[in-house]
DNA sequence: ATATTAATTGCAATCCATTCGCAATAAGTG
DNA sequence: CACTTATTGCGAATGGATTGCAATTAATAT
């Protein structure tokens, strides 16, 4: 309940309404540790009220970044999709084995360190990063043999 | 013509062929010290081959970075569009200014240290970085008062 | 040089994640 | 409860990138 009117009371200073449809999304990523795209966001919260469409998912999520409640990410090379996650964690990164697909999170301070040296070099002023590492894992580097070295 | 044997070895170890297109495109790429999407080298390389097509930039501008002669890249946090350069500038980041879209370019060795620390702590192996950051440039700081804090 | 054959191109159609227009619906105020 | 306007659901549209295919052309063998 506390969370139900923090949302309530973020959306109301943004000139924004309290609906079901934001309720139920923002829960969803609040309560998964996984890394959801638009498209199982939509399916899992189609589960709950099938009458959601996924065209409501994606103004959701964009409400929800502007409000800074939620990230938007890319993971791996290719960016055709876009992920969530709940801003809850602290600073992390991602990297993206590309033999079993796994995302395992980077925790390390050197990309705010690099901010902040280029910060006071060059007087610039950083609202965004965008980090995503690639590669294979300890289990997919043993297994497989064949990858771009 | 050194250059020009090393993209027909290349393409020929390969099993491909050496065609203008892929000679013109990439010498748009290796001359130039901007940052170009696909549209912008399809519009330089039309002017020099009006019959060129722009699926036949996208096909070669990924054989080339298949054959590791230039590298794709996102600027900013909104990755709609995929830029390109060549491969023959050192390790290097970007850094975009969302008051006057300027790209600068950012040198540190950071982001390889986070690589090896990663590695040696989990094993993994690293094949790609995406590092891409977002602000406001000093000038912009200075003359605009008004952006996300 | 010429013939051969498989890679490549140009073109149009297609894909796919995301966005948009709009009429119907529903949240929040008074 | 009524009213105003934000929001939804739906379908259509967008836009960067890809693909199928017939025509073309590069590289090889003759």
């Amino acid at each position: 309940m506390a969370e139900k009117t923090f949302l309530a009371n973020k959306l109301k200073s943004a000139g924004l309404r309290m609906t079901p449809q934001r309720k139920l999304i923002l829960s969803i990523l609040d309560e998964t540790s996984d890394h959801l795209d638009a498209e199982e966001v939509y399916r899992r919260a189609k589960k709950l009220n099938s009458k959601l469409n996924i065209a409501t998912v994606y103004r959701t999520l964009n409400v929800l970044k502007e409000m800074d409640l939620i990230e938007q990410r890319y993971f791996a090379r290719d960016h055709g999709v876009e992920y969530y996650e709940t801003v809850t964690k602290g600073e992390h990164y991602h990297f993206t084995c590309l033999g079993c697909r796994k995302i395992i999170e980077v925790e390390t301070p050197k990309i705010k360190q690099v901010q902040a040296e280029f910060a006071a070099l060059t007087g610039a002023q950083f609202t965004h990063a965008c980090v995503c590492f690639e590669g294979y894992c300890a289990d997919c580097v043993d297994s497989e043999e064949s990858f771009t070295l």
